[in-house]
DNA sequence: TTGCTTAAGCTACAATTGTAATCTGCATTA
DNA sequence: TAATGCAGATTACAATTGTAGCTTAAGCAA
């Protein structure tokens, strides 16, 4: 994924990615409509909108059946590791040690997050 | 800080700020511009919008001497955890831990950083 | 077959952001 | 003191974002 692609998914747009990312196959605009037109209280033509900038954007693929069936084209995963290296770059000065760190000092993280990292670095070795 | 304080800095603002944060003392107009208008190749009117921005947000306080002199209200360790705390609501469902782990599977740290890890862990009982 | 519903496309519009020019008044210099 | 320059304020303007309405065409129901 390029820097290019995955900056451009706006706050709104990711509510759309995360539904996508959720179900296992391609959505049709009615179900994507009836998961957030609730929790969201969008308009159906602003969910429309949304999935047109995703399209444009490259980030959402569409496939033509009876109606548009939408998928996302790029996976979650790749656009978490992305965001959280975009993070880096523009607040850690590039060194992702200093964003751990800083989680470690302002109480980011809970006693189990501790434990569970605690094991995390020494199965890593 | 206010979620709203911090959520309205945006990447060019951010860039006064590292440049106020390093600087120990207030600064005027005219070092601001010394600094970035070399490394951003900014125009002087676009970095005095910028500090008025921050000033309006109520991140950056300005002090009337023979000029104005400007020093930020939050700090960067207070931004820098803000930041990271909104990565981790928007993207990780809020679980810090799932941002670290995240890094160490998909190389975002180096063996360097690694090492350093393990002994903030260890320590860190 | 004819009209109703609605998917898809196009248009809209205000707020924010990136980037900057212009204006205005005070301070410094000649 | 008169001219000059620059700080600070105001205005500008296009692109992006959040949010949504309007139009058109096609499928489905009566």
């Amino acid at each position: 994924m390029s820097d290019n692609l995955a900056s451009k998914i706006t706050d709104s747009e990711l509510e759309v990615m995360k539904l996508l990312w959720r179900a296992k196959d391609a959505l049709p605009v009615t179900e994507i409509r009836e998961h957030l037109q609730g929790s969201k209280g969008w308009e159906p033509a602003t969910i429309k909108t949304l999935i047109s900038r995703l399209v444009s954007k490259g980030v959402v693929h569409q496939e033509k059946r009876n109606v548009y069936y939408y998928s996302p084209v790029i996976t979650e995963k790749e656009y978490s590791s992305w965001a959280t290296k975009d993070l880096i770059t523009r607040i850690y000065n590039g060194k992702a040690r200093d964003l751990i760190a800083s989680l470690v000092n302002s109480d980011g993280l809970t006693q189990d997050d501790l434990a569970e990292l605690r094991e995390m670095f020494k199965v890593e070795e």
